[in-house]
DNA sequence: GGCCTTCCATACGGGTGCGTATGGAGAACC
DNA sequence: GGTTCTCCATACGCACCCGTATGGAAGGCC
């Protein structure tokens, strides 16, 4: 990531992601960051006010973009080329889910931060978009919006589970072989609800 | 918490505790330690090799301690002096999972450092106990042991989400009010085997 | 090609935190 | 009451990181 050419605050937003996804919020400093860059503090404080800066910069820039990204894979167009149904939609999520391991993920990084006063306000955002995301999808499976919201919130938290189970070293679901197909298979049972079609679950 | 007294290396390691759990693993300085308990650095270097080796002993200390504090409390006896029933051991874990909001707590602090390698094997091994415990209220409900462990993988997974909930600030389910007896009644509802009689759900 | 604006390197000061060195107080022991 | 061992305070060196000051190169503009 030695640039030659001269930087833009983008570029120092986008090094700035990566380090976090890397070794976490508290690796980010300023002075390795510009050695990534091949460049030094100088140009750095002429881009940014400060580090809290470049922070602000680098979450708003993965809020926008990879918020989004589960949610698109879910409603990504079937084979067919028709949209995916709101069961399959919630099965697509769950098999994401419970297939999450990937350490060093921005997601799992941003996590580890979750009580700093800059990244806690994005994480609440996201989780509450997230939130309403399941909760249309319970409510497109005929759940009332009272019912569908409490069914997303558990959802929910259930995905955040996941990554916690992948934060300290993928505990219990290893997605390896027929253990986890049968795992699987129980956490969408659990979270469809009981009258969908059973040939959706 | 100023000693005047001669300093012990479990005082060290019980002040530590506390200054994790109100800033985390990372407000854990040996200097500001040693100002809470009245004393200097000289007499930390002189209880323990280093800081790492503070930071394992403290660990240590709350590995033992408080890892059974929430299944103590979910065996804790009924009021007329019997036994809880699986059932309604599981049902006292859910309610307390679902009501968990306190932050400030040594696991909330705790789950922040996740990923530092002297956190993670003990938060593992922690996690690991509850499972297994979970799964033996799962067998006592009739589940054959690999559905029991499945399904507290999945509980737990609740838990862990709900706590995660709490560091971010208490996002959808505030403990007040009917709604959250709603939501209580919804997780318990999921999450009870379906064949457990109904008295007890 | 001179000029001005944009961008960046170098150098410096300050703060924090870890770990070491060394001497000295206080209890224990005889 | 002197010696020895235990415990601790002070002082120092070192590393890291933030932020500022200042001069200078690079590129547009005329």
């Amino acid at each position: 990531m030695a640039m030659a050419q001269r930087l833009s605050a983008k570029d120092w937003a986008r090094e700035a992601l990566v380090v976090i996804s890397e070794g976490g919020l508290g690796a980010l400093a300023v002075e390795s960051l510009a050695r990534r860059l091949g460049a030094t503090k100088g140009s750095f404080y002429w881009h940014f006010e400060n580090r809290a800066a470049l922070v602000a910069a680098a979450l708003e820039r993965w809020e926008l973009t990879h918020t989004e990204g589960t949610i698109a894979l879910a409603e990504s167009p079937l084979p067919d080329g028709g949209q995916p149904s709101p069961a399959e939609q919630l099965r697509r999520l769950l098999t994401t889910v419970v297939g999450y391991t990937r350490h060093g993920d921005l997601e799992v990084a941003l996590l580890a931060s979750a009580d700093d006063p800059q990244v806690a306000p994005v994480l609440r955002r996201v989780t509450e978009r997230r939130i309403a995301y399941v909760a249309r999808l319970y409510e497109g499976l005929g759940l009332a919006p009272e019912d569908a919201r409490r069914s997303a919130v558990l959802g929910v938290s259930v995905f955040l589970g996941h990554l916690q189970y992948a934060r300290i070293g993928t505990v219990p679901p290893e997605p390896t072989g027929p253990e986890w197909e049968d795992y699987l298979e129980l956490v969408i049972r659990t979270l469809m609800p009981a009258d969908t079609p059973a040939g959706q679950r």
